[in-house]
DNA sequence: AATGAATGAGTATTCATTCAT
DNA sequence: CATGAATGAATACTCATTCAT
C-alpha cells in the first residue's frame, strides 16, 4: 500500500527539509537552489516548508546550524581528555580527524560561506564561535601541553594552529575545483603533520 | 565631426569592461551582480556590454580568463631562469610572490570559481591547464632541481607541492572570512617554507 | 466523560465566529484579514470554522447578514407606533438614532460593503431589502404623515428621505478617514434636522 | 501598418500607466488589481511598469496623486475670485461643481481611500490636505463672506461647511452600491442648497 | 466533532537580454 | 557605434482550503 499523501509528521519535518536543502545547496549552491526544489527533495509541499521556514535565507541559516552543530566538540573533547602525548594525539586521533573533513558536511558549510558570507556576516561569526575558534583554541593547546611537558621545543607553531589546517583547507578546494586531477589528500595531511612534528620535536 | 574619445576607446573597451566587472564580481559575487552595475561602473550603456560579450556568463569568463593570463607566467619564468639555489629561492623570490596572493586578483578569482565553478568547468579547467598545473609543476622542478644538486633530500614532498601552497590557501580563505580575527599570514606562509626546508633539507 | 464546555458551544459556535470575524474584518478589511486570524479570535481551529462556513465569502456574508438583522427594526416599529409628532420623533427618537451610527457596526458594514460589494452584489441587495429601503420607507412614511396632519407643508423632501441620512453618511466617512480632524459629528446631524424641519414646516 | 510593438515613448509612459491603473483600480479595487491587468491596460510590459513605479503601492500612491491634483483648485479660485453674491454663486457654480463630483474620479478616489486608506495613511493625509482641508475652507468663506455683507444671518452653518457636501457625499456612496435603485442626486444636492439657503439667509 | 499539518494555485518583483531609435 | 526603453521568463512567498489524525 502507498503511503498516504499527507502524512503528519511535524516532528521529523524540520529536519528532513533541512537535509533535502543542505544536499541541493551542495550541489548546486543556495543561490542556484529553488525553494521548490528543496521542497521537492524533502517530499513535501512548498507552503510546508514555508510553516517551518519563514524565508530561504532562514533555512540557509538552519541548514549552516545544523551542520556545524557538535561537528568539532568531540575532536575538542578528546584533545581534552587524552592520556596519549601530543604526538602520538597529532599521529592518531587527529590525522584521522582531518583525513575526514575535505569529505565532511564541513567542507559544504565552507563552500556555503565563502559564496555566501558576504550576506550573512553573522552565520560567518556563529561558525566562527562555533568551530573555528573551538578548534584552534584546541589545537593551540595540544601543542602548547606538549611544549610544557618538554616533547616539544617553543616555535612559532604554537601560534599558528592553522598550519595544521593548511592541507586540509587545500584538500577541500581541491575536491571543489579539481576532483579530475589526482591528488592524495591524506598523505598530502599526514606529510604535513610529519613535518610540523620534526620541526617542533625538542 | 570627429568624436576622438569613443573612436580612441574602441579598443580598451572590452578590458574596461572587464575590470570594472570584475571589481563589482570581487565585491557582490557574480550572481548578486547586475549587468546594469557592470555597465555602469565602466561608463558604457547595457546595450554597448552586450556588443561585446553576448551573455553575462561570456563576460564572466572573459574576467577569469583576463585575471588568469601571465599572472604567474613571471614566476614559473622565473624558476627556470634564477640562478639562486633552491632554498634561496623558496626563501627569496618564491615566498615574497606567495605573500601576495591572498590580496590579489588570483584570490578572487578563486572564490569566484569556488561560488560559480560547478556551471563552468571548463573555466576551471582553462585556470587549471594555465595557472595550477604550470604553477604547481614549477614548484616540484624546483624541489626536484634541490634534490638534484644535493641540496635536498628525497621526500613525499617532491609530488606534493600543494604542500607549499597550502597556508596560501588557507590564508586567502582566512581572509574571506574572518578578516576581523586577526592572523599573520604573512608570518604563517613564512613558517610554512621554514618547516618544508628543514624537513627536506640533505 | 462529557466535555460540556464543547458540547454547550456547540450551538453559539457560529455566532461566536461570525462576531471574531466582524471585529477582524472592522479592524483590517476582508481582503486583508487571514481566515486564520479569525479562528484564533474566535478560540477555534481553522478547520472548524470551516465545518460552520464553506468559504471566507461566505463566512463574510454571514457576519454581514448577522449585523445587519434587526438593525433598523427598532427604530421602523418605532416611527409607526410612536405618538408623538413628527417634528418631536425627528428631534428626539431619531436624532438620537442617528447620532449613534458613525459608530455603529453599521458603519463597518457599510465600509465593507463599499470595499468588496463590487463582488457580493447579492450582498449589497441584501443590504437594499432589509436596511436601506426599510429605512428610507420608514423616513418617507414619516414626513409623510407630518404632512397629512398640517405639520409640514409638501416639498421635495418627502421623496428625498436621504437628506436627513446624507450627514450621518458624512460622518461615517469622515470617522472613516480623518478621524484626526476634529468634527462635531452630533452637531452636524443635529443642525441638518434642524435645517430640514425649519424647511418643512408649515 | 501596424505599430512596432516596442515604442520608446519615455515621456508619456507614466500617465499612460497611471490612467490604466485608474481603470483598473476603479473595476476591481487595488487588492483585486494585478500588476499584469494593469500593464496589459496601458499596453506595456510588466517590466516596464516596475521601470517607472518601484512598486504596486508606489502606483496607487501616484495614481491618487494624479487624480487628487488640481481637482479642486478650479472651485477655490472661483469661491476666491467670484463678483456674485454668495447666495447666487452657491446656486450657479458651487451647484454645477457638485452636481459632477459624484461620477467624477473623486469618487473613485474615496472608495480607494475608503478600501485602503488603513495602510496609507500619508495618503488619506495628502489627500486631506490638498482637497478637502481646501475645500472646506472655501467653502467656510464663501458663507462668512455673506454674513459678512449681510446676506446671511450667523449660524452653525459657518462652522460646518460640511453641510454642503453631505449630499455629495450620499449620492457618492449611493452610485457606488445601488446605482439600480433610482436617486434623484442632482435634486438631492439642490435641495441641500436651498435648504441651506433658506436656513442662513438674513 | 475538532485540530492544525499539509497543499498548491496565485502574485509581486527582479534582471538578463533585445531592439527601436 | 551607442543608448536605455522595453520585454518576459523565472522565483520567493502567501493564504484559502483540504484532510489525515
Amino acid at each position: 500500500m502507498a503511503q498516504p499523501r499527507n502524512q503528519r509528521r511535524k516532528e521529523e519535518r524540520p529536519q528532513e527539509i533541512t537535509e533535502a536543502a543542505f544536499q541541493a545547496f551542495a550541489e548546486k549552491g543556495y543561490a542556484a537552489t529553488r525553494v521548490e526544489e528543496v521542497a521537492k527533495r524533502a517530499g513535501v509541499s512548498k507552503g510546508l516548508l514555508y510553516l517551518y521556514f519563514k524565508t530561504k535565507e532562514e533555512l540557509f541559516k538552519a541548514v549552516i546550524r545544523g551542520v556545524v552543530i557538535r561537528r568539532v566538540d568531540a575532536l575538542i573533547a578528546a584533545v581534552e581528555t587524552t592520556e596519549l602525548s601530543s604526538e602520538d594525539f597529532a599521529r592518531g586521533p587527529l590525522l584521522e580527524f582531518m583525513k575526514t573533513v575535505p569529505g565532511s558536511p564541513i567542507a559544504v558549510v565552507i563552500r556555503l560561506l565563502i559564496s555566501e558570507g558576504h550576506r550573512h556576516p553573522d552565520l560567518v561569526e556563529y561558525y566562527w564561535d562555533h568551530v573555528v575558534s573551538k578548534g584552534l583554541a584546541a589545537l593551540s593547546g595540544l601543542i602548547e601541553r606538549g611544549v610544557e611537558r618538554g616533547e616539544f621545543r617553543a616555535t612559532a607553531v604554537s601560534e599558528l594552529p592553522q598550519l595544521l589546517i593548511a592541507p586540509v583547507m587545500l584538500a577541500m578546494i581541491w575536491r571543489m575545483l579539481f576532483v579530475q586531477h589526482d591528488l592524495d589528500t591524506d598523505k598530502l595531511i599526514s606529510t604535513q603533520i610529519d613535518m610540523i612534528l620534526a620541526y617542533i620535536k625538542a
